[in-house]
DNA sequence: TGACTTTAGTTTCGTATGCAACCACGTCTA
DNA sequence: TAGACGTGGTTGCATACGAAACTAAAGTCA
């Protein structure tokens, strides 16, 4: 399961004089402080409830907001419309999400928890909220408005990075 | 291209009542700072030379430590065994990368950049350092050193977390 | 009204991924 | 020296992913 061993030393040369040093650059060590997090909460809602983590994004989202598009959600949850799509399938099938027309408009549907999936999310939120508490305790108390403001200030920025190259292919 | 639509507010209901908010879930936030970060640097380097992530992390840990076994590779940059092995092929074939045999104990080998690879790590690593000084400056100077703590010690608490999931299996 | 365009959502298809099995080699112990 | 066990690395397999094509339904404009 993602079983990355830990680093050994079995390196050999320099690798202090280098100008870029992995373990020091940011989109790195974002990614895989991002990943351990995600990896750590999933093995929670996979093992209780078998779901992954675009289903439990789709049932946070509805959890939080009641009822709302396809659409909606995957703006709100940042994912990709066919991620959605396939997790709200999943979860339809499982009878945790019913999906319900929109009569004025049916290239969408309203979709909202059934009772069962109220209760799912009712069990796992807690569990999830615990989780991030007891991770964010481990940053100094002091840290936490600057963390918070940072990453804040850094997903607005990448953000843009992001859509700036996909309008302009690379070309803007 | 990961091509996520902006929020465009159509959710209904509440959500402010909410207990746990996905946009202030700690996890989820550093997934998509995240994502979006390494989408970004990735598409550079996916267009400068048409590698994707494996492959960059591999080019980087051997343009820092000159030469080193797979199984350091992945140690260091934090990578499945799979997933250095097929990133390692591919540069091989490309001839970017060539492996040694270690001939006192022919299991592993050693690799290392062929001056092809070494003058695409020129080219790309200042570009990527370039890359990581322009996406920190946006963080207040005041945050940053809190912010690089915060990173650490999350880092460190994650990992843990999920080393004991994966160890008790649950049971722990 | 009837073409043209846009949009929500699904499906298809090629690729990336990680686990498990495997292979070749090493190590440890008897 | 032989067998058991462990390790670095590759491969087979099933799954997850996203881009692009597609469907059906709106909107737009003449």
């Amino acid at each position: 399961m993602n079983n990355v061993p830990a680093d050994d030393g079995a390196a050999m040369g320099r690798g202090d004089s280098a100008p870029l040093k992995l373990e020091q650059f940011l989109p790195y060590r974002l990614n895989v402080v991002a990943s351990l997090v995600s990896q750590a909460l999933s093995r929670i809602y996979a093992e209780r409830h078998g779901i992954g983590v675009p289903e439990w994004r789709v049932m946070v989202t509805l959890g939080q907001y009641g009822m709302m598009t396809g659409k909606a959600i995957g703006g709100h949850s940042h994912m990709h419309k066919t991620k959605v799509s396939r997790a709200v399938a999943l979860l339809e099938k499982r009878k945790l999400v019913t999906r319900r027309a929109n009569r004025s408009d049916l290239r969408e549907s309203f979709l909202a928890l059934t009772p069962a999936g109220r209760a799912m999310y009712d069990d796992l939120a807690p569990i999830a909220l615990d989780f991030a508490n007891r991770l964010s305790e481990v940053v100094d108390s002091a840290d936490r408005a600057a963390f918070d403001r940072a990453v804040d200030r850094l997903t607005e920025r990448s953000a843009k990075l992001a859509a700036e190259f996909a309008k302009g292919k690379g070309a803007g």
